[in-house]
DNA sequence: TGTTTAATGTTCATGTTTGAACTATTATGT
DNA sequence: ACATAATAGTTCAAACATGAACATTAAACA
């Protein structure tokens, strides 16, 4: 039983690691309180902003797209639509999938929201200089692939 | 209402951010996955993290390190001791307090596990060098700290 | 064509997370 | 000392996510 191994938190990708996750973990609540006013949780706005970016997906796509399981969809858009935020209908083509569309309000909202989320993201990001950001972002974006094939 | 305003995803900084979050997501879904064998849950692991490097700790220092509620302490730490992973001993000086440590078979988990989240992270950031891994720790850490006083 | 296989979305049971109300204990202030 | 505040932990109900089993429809292929 070797527990004498080199310890992680001597490796300094572990404690970046570490690091990314805490960002991601604060950034997430801090947003949750602060759309709390639009009624909005953060799992609905990536629904909403998927739709708006890609307008008439259909469930399986979206539940692709934000990483979670299609029940997940399921339970989570009779809400939005309730509200008048999204329509679905059904695709003529093919009976089983449902196309997914924002309303004018659902764009709407949208709007605010993203005002929210993009000034909670610029003041996160502030200290960032441009360079630093893009390679953050290029960084993760790898990781985001090397993963998905793992 | 001015829909027509410059949309976040123009933004190098939006765009950024929305790869740090799916990075963090996907590697999340994956340490699940791999740790699923030891029978653990990425939030369990951070538990056992938590009081590996900070033996003695109260449930609700724990909880701030963490970023849940008390709650979640309370629920999530039955089943660990249950499995005999780690101790809850009352503060002698004070009464409201338990304090928490690993137990052995505890420690010898965690070691197990943390080869799991070694390897994954490490294959997640092998494509950055060095400086650029720091730079992103770095990075987030001011994140964290910058957003944690909003 | 007819049969088998795969894909979409739903349902349901299970487990997790959360926040508010509660108990017990300690700190503060008069 | 005594009343008031604050703190640590628990309980509970509600919201949420998950994965397996299912119905319906489409695709593959014999």
């Amino acid at each position: 039983m070797n527990i004498k191994q080199e310890l992680p938190w001597d490796n300094p990708r572990f404690r970046n690691w570490v690091a990314v996750a805490r960002a991601c973990h604060v950034l997430e609540r801090t947003l949750a309180v602060k759309l709390a006013p639009l009624d909005l949780k953060p799992a609905q706005l990536d629904v909403l902003m998927n739709l708006y970016r890609h307008p008439g997906m259909s469930q399986h796509d979206l539940a692709r797209r934000l990483l979670v399981g299609r029940s997940n969809i399921t339970m989570l858009l009779p809400q939005l639509e309730a509200r008048g935020l999204l329509r679905r209908e059904g695709d003529e083509k093919d009976k089983r999938v449902l196309r997914l569309t924002l309303t004018e309000a659902g764009t709407e909202l949208l709007m605010q929201a993203l005002k929210v989320h993009m000034a909670l993201i610029e003041k996160a990001m502030s200290q960032s200089t441009p360079e630093q950001c893009d390679m953050i972002g290029e960084q993760m974006r790898k990781i985001a692939d090397v993963l998905r094939e793992a």
